[in-house]
This record gives C-alpha cells, sequence and structure tokens, in this order.
DNA sequence: GCCAACGTTGGC
DNA sequence: GCCAACGTTGGC
C-alpha cells in the first residue's frame, strides 16, 4: 500500500471538478512525462493520494483521492484534437498512461508555505528544490503527517 | 511576467 | 553518447 501526490491545475481541473463528480470516477489523462507515468502504472486500486492544486493563487492540498482502477492507455494521446495527442505514439504500443481516481474527500485546504514550515512534510519529493514532477510517491510518515494538516 | 530548474529533442 | 537549444513547470 503505497501513498501518492497528485497535482492538478484547478484552472484546468480542481477539487470542485471532482466533489461534483463524486461516486464517479475520473480519468487522469494527460501526463506526459515518463516518470509520472511509471509511477500511475505502479499505483493499485484503493491506493490514496493527496490532491494537489498547483499555478493557482493558493498553491496546497486540497483533497484526498483513491485510485480507482489500474493504469490504461490514455485515449488522449490518439485524438489529433486533444491538446495531448501524440502524433509518435504507437497505437499497438502505446507510450502514455492513466489510472483513473474518484474523490475520498475535499478537505481544508494546506498551504504550501505550511507544508514548507513542517518539518515532517519537508522531506515531500514534491518540495524538492526544483522538481516538478506532476506525480510523487508520498511517505507513510509524510501521509500521516499531512492528514493532521487537513484537520 | 519573470525566472530557476528540469526534461526532451536532435544534430553531430 | 554528448550537449546545446528549446519547451515546460510552477512559485512568486
Amino acid at each position: 500500500m503505497r501513498y501518492w501526490l497528485m497535482k492538478s491545475e484547478p484552472d484546468e481541473f480542481s477539487i470542485d471538478d471532482l466533489v461534483r463528480a463524486r461516486g464517479q470516477t475520473t480519468s487522469w489523462f494527460g501526463v506526459r512525462n515518463y516518470q509520472a507515468r511509471n509511477y500511475m502504472r505502479d499505483m493499485k486500486v484503493g491506493e490514496r493520494a493527496l490532491f494537489y492544486h498547483s499555478s493557482c493563487p493558493e498553491p496546497g492540498i486540497a483533497g484526498i483521492v483513491e485510485i480507482a482502477k489500474l493504469a490504461h492507455p490514455d485515449v488522449t494521446q490518439f485524438d489529433p484534437k486533444s491538446p495531448y495527442y501524440d502524433a509518435k505514439s504507437p497505437r499497438d504500443n502505446p507510450r502514455w498512461w492513466n489510472v483513473d481516481v474518484r474523490l475520498v474527500e475535499k478537505t481544508r485546504l494546506v498551504p504550501l508555505a505550511a507544508m514548507r514550515e513542517d518539518p515532517a512534510l519537508a522531506t515531500m519529493v514534491t518540495l524538492r528544490r526544483g522538481n516538478r514532477l506532476s506525480i510523487t510517491p508520498v511517505t507513510p510518515e509524510e501521509w500521516k503527517a499531512a492528514l493532521k494538516h487537513t484537520r
């Protein structure tokens, strides 16, 4: 059982979109980074992730999601009309994969500044200097510490 | 809008 | 395999 952090720009897809889709699953398409893709392929159904708002006025943890479906080929890579289209991805050997997630809960926002202030969270991969990965692993200790901030 | 940091691309 | 150029991320 592993824990994760998944970033989303709220302008594109926010915690409130997940609230509106409560009970449904949401396809985490559009990841175009190999390391982040590999993490998604490691994910198992039922594992949980911190849902993080990035590139916005108030970056931080906004909720908790769980993995609802194992990684499967990202349909947008084959759609020429999609901004995520990848002409070089072979249909019989897709480059890009995505899991599906579902909302566990929308939490109080845990601002980036608060995350940096907590020594128990300062170790998070996503907070490391220069890290830009949209999907990163979270240790059980970090997970516990993060949940405290959401209450 | 700026800019540091990083990943990817492509010529050699 | 190297590495410069380029594009992207994401906080500020």
